[in-house]
DNA sequence: GTATCTGCAAAAGATTTGCAGCAAG
DNA sequence: CTTGCTGCAAATCTTTTGCAGATAC
């Protein structure tokens, strides 16, 4: 059984507010900023346990980092600028119209994917 | 400038040879099998020279390890099998197409993507 | 001979875990 | 009151790094 307590509480709060992706030290680094006391395992424990129940996603990109979200279930990726880091969400996939032809010519079942973009965004293209 | 010594000689063999993604850990495992005495860091500090000289491609996945093959020049992804984690090249990329649309619709120029598929092999699949 | 490799041990960074005390239901 | 949460410290795992000795050219 999943208990309710405080910290879990401001937790949701925060990934509710930030609406992004944010990882386990983001989330330390916000709560100390609130001066709110909490432990990095505790964070972890509790994104584990969003991401096993399918309330948070999870995806660990190329910075070698793991990355929470809400599960909206919309299948959505995300755009990285490599220079700033910020990010953009993206509603189109044409990915799952190919889970066909992949099983016709590899013989595998798709179940999930992963897609990372990275590309500049449209400030750091201006700035140089 | 980059010197050829006999280690190096032997990891590129067997880079050659298994024709897979790789990790360094997998080398490492290879090396001792055929009783090869090598150090861990050279290992990766050789992987490392090699794709930042864009003769390796190094790839992060969901299972948080680097991976690493040659350099083929032709833009692939693979699809890993869940249950067996055997893997498959891909040729299919419908991604680079969609790099007009993203850039009108976000502002992102896309520089790179990466793209990870999950599923079950025929194999795996026949078993259950 | 000098720049580059290598092995070793230690460090780094992200994440997990064991345990004892605390809090929720 | 019992199960689950939390903090703390230590462990884990992958990867990196500093340094001293060895090797390539």
């Amino acid at each position: 059984m999943i208990r309710h307590t405080k910290k879990r509480e401001i937790l949701i709060d925060i990934i509710k507010k930030e609406n992004k992706t944010l990882t386990a030290s983001n989330l330390y680094s916000i709560c100390k900023e609130k001066n709110i006391p909490i432990n990095l395992s505790t964070i972890y424990r509790f994104l584990n346990d969003l991401s096993n129940n399918n309330i948070l996603i999870k995806e660990i990109r190329q910075d070698k980092n793991s990355y929470y979200e809400f599960n909206t279930k919309k299948h959505k990726h995300h755009i990285i600028c490599e220079k700033c880091h910020k990010e953009v969400p993206l509603d189109i996939c044409p990915l799952n119209q190919l889970e066909n032809q992949i099983l016709s010519s590899t013989g595998y079942k798709i179940t999930s994917h992963t897609l990372e973009f990275r590309g500049i965004c449209k400030e750091c293209r201006n700035k140089k």
